[in-house]
DNA sequence: CTGAATCCTTGGTGATACTG
DNA sequence: CAGTATCACCAAGGATTCAG
């Protein structure tokens, strides 16, 4: 095995690793899929019922913010709450945990933000060899 | 336009939001995408060549990896050296943006390791009363 | 050894229409 | 209002083969 620095790296290694049944995969899935992570944004915002969210969010689809809801909600990230109002209304908002993991991903996009002119800078030099 | 306590948000929205071009969104995509993370957490067990790379990622493809290390050394994340020895050989090393980037993934990795109890328990939550 | 090129399959995504 | 069902499409990914 080879030398490492970093003991967790380590770990995973040790333990066999399965891209495909890895559960940290499956978190950062919510990071990789394309809506998740707007809609969690948009939740930032404050509890917000379906339409809403909908018309926050420009260019999604009924089907896929539907899914993105659940699969969110499946995972404890997002509370879905039904009020039996007149007319019926359905509330999504972030649950604690939620809040959590919007904060790490605003660290990623905070990242972004940061080095993008590095990373143009680069995109160039690199087109520039080619 | 809604109520915020997010100026960040705020932000996005007003210079108007393209899902398909965004900047931030092509730098999560690195995430999202299948092996570019893989990928660099091998990086992070410090410089090392193709196929050694190829043989520490059980499952990929040599296709995939040309293409993660490509896309990820365009972006200045990694830097590709030709050695011209021989047999030849080329490695790949983190640059200090790469390095950077991958503290932030691994701060994520590290989220999704705390919580996964707690995800499981929402998702038996979710399975019972469906 | 380090890739590039090709083919082919599959799953994610959008559009549309329909239901409680 | 809040979704679900169905279809069609396309691009990402795997396998294989070829090249420098």
């Amino acid at each position: 095995m080879r030398n490492t620095t970093d003991g967790r790296l380590e770990a995973w290694r040790i333990q066999g690793f399965d891209p495909a049944n890895c559960p940290v995969r499956q978190v950062l899935d919510h990071v990789s899929a394309k809506w998740p992570t707007l809609v969690l944004m948009e939740l930032g915002n404050g509890p917000q019922r379906f339409n809403a969210l909908f018309r926050g969010l420009p260019d999604i689809s009924k089907r896929m913010l539907a899914q993105s809801l659940r699969d969110l909600e499946r995972d404890g990230l997002v509370r879905r709450e039904v009020h039996d109002t007149k007319p019926p209304g359905v509330s999504y908002s972030l649950t604690p945990m939620g809040q959590s993991f919007l904060a790490r991903i605003l660290t990623l996009v905070d990242w972004a933000d940061e080095h993008m002119p590095a990373i143009l800078v680069a995109r160039e030099a690199f087109g520039a060899e080619a």
